[in-house]
DNA sequence: AGGCGTTCCTGGGGGC
DNA sequence: TGCCCCCAGGAACGCC
């Protein structure tokens, strides 16, 4: 499952490639790929446009044309790589963008769940959603006053985009560990010290997890290549291993309907 | 306000 | 071995 950490890193694997490329076409293989606009639009707006930049906002990677964006969401299992012209389409691609002087930007997608928008600009993906965790404008304060704010379960709060972008079931879990919080805390019940610990736990693991390229879980990779950062996980799937803090079993609840990777021992529930 | 259920999807795991 | 059932989950949406 795509968080931050892997579209950072599908984003920085396929800039260098991309960046002032020439799209020729938009091909959707299964039509409900494009979420908010049609073949003929795409055809409209970016036939024979020029990527001028691939970024990174949220969980969505950003497109840039002169005139327009592309966005695309990985959700669940959707991947994004390059293709040469004598290499066969997987029976997964959903969508994929024809490149002038040869080769194709692969959209895979196993369960159909990612989607391809058409925006003038970020400011839609903006609207509806908190900051940046890495951004340096991205302060203590701004996580202490989001968290301190709301009454509700600190996981949710997490996992909910409008609140701060990007992360996931499996980093909320590890930031949750790290800070020593119990996932079904109440957020406004944290003490301000456990949010400033959770702030900077949130930077340090996901800096971490790009620098190794993500996490691979069930089949997240880039050009085929393992994101390493799951060597490094700490909760997320360890259920009966022992935790690496103290002695105590890593356990699974369910958190905000999410699976949940806890030590019961040492992360405290603020209620 | 916020929690919860539902929807979208399909591979794969568990049970028998 | 094979078949069926059900689960996993990010985000949007409706309901209470």
């Amino acid at each position: 499952m795509p968080e931050l950490p892997e579209v950072q890193t599908v984003v920085n694997q396929i800039k260098p490639i991309l960046i002032h490329k020439t799209v020729e076409s938009i091909t959707p293989v299964w039509p409900k790929v494009f979420h908010n606009f049609t073949s003929e639009k795409a055809q409209q707006k970016i036939k024979r446009g020029r990527i001028i930049d691939v970024s990174r906002r949220a969980k969505f990677i950003i497109i840039k044309f002169t005139e327009n964006i592309i966005a695309i969401h990985l959700r669940m299992t959707g991947k994004l790589y390059l293709l040469r012209d004598h290499e066969t389409l997987s029976k997964y691609t959903t969508a994929y963008f024809t490149l002038k002087n040869g080769g194709k930007l692969i959209f895979d997608d196993v369960r159909k769940f990612g989607r391809i928008y058409l925006y003038k600009n970020t400011g839609p993906i903006d609207e509806r959603h908190g900051p940046e965790p890495l951004e340096k404008s991205f302060t203590s304060k701004i996580l202490i006053n989001l968290i301190k704010s709301k009454k509700r379960n600190i996981k949710a709060l997490l996992l909910d985009q409008s609140m701060i972008a990007g992360l996931g079931n499996i980093y909320a879990d590890e930031s949750l560990w790290k800070s020593k919080i119990h996932p079904n805390s109440l957020s406004h019940k944290i003490p301000k010290k456990r949010i400033e610990n959770l702030y900077k736990n949130i930077k340090i693991i996901l800096t971490n997890a790009i620098e190794q390229n993500g996490t691979t879980i069930i089949d997240f990779s880039v050009n085929g290549k393992s994101g390493k950062y799951t060597n490094e996980l700490k909760v997320y799937g360890k259920r009966d291993i022992k935790c690496f803090n103290c002695n105590n079993h890593i356990i699974k609840i369910r958190v905000a309907g999410r699976g949940t990777y806890i030590c019961s021992k040492c992360q405290k529930k603020y209620k």
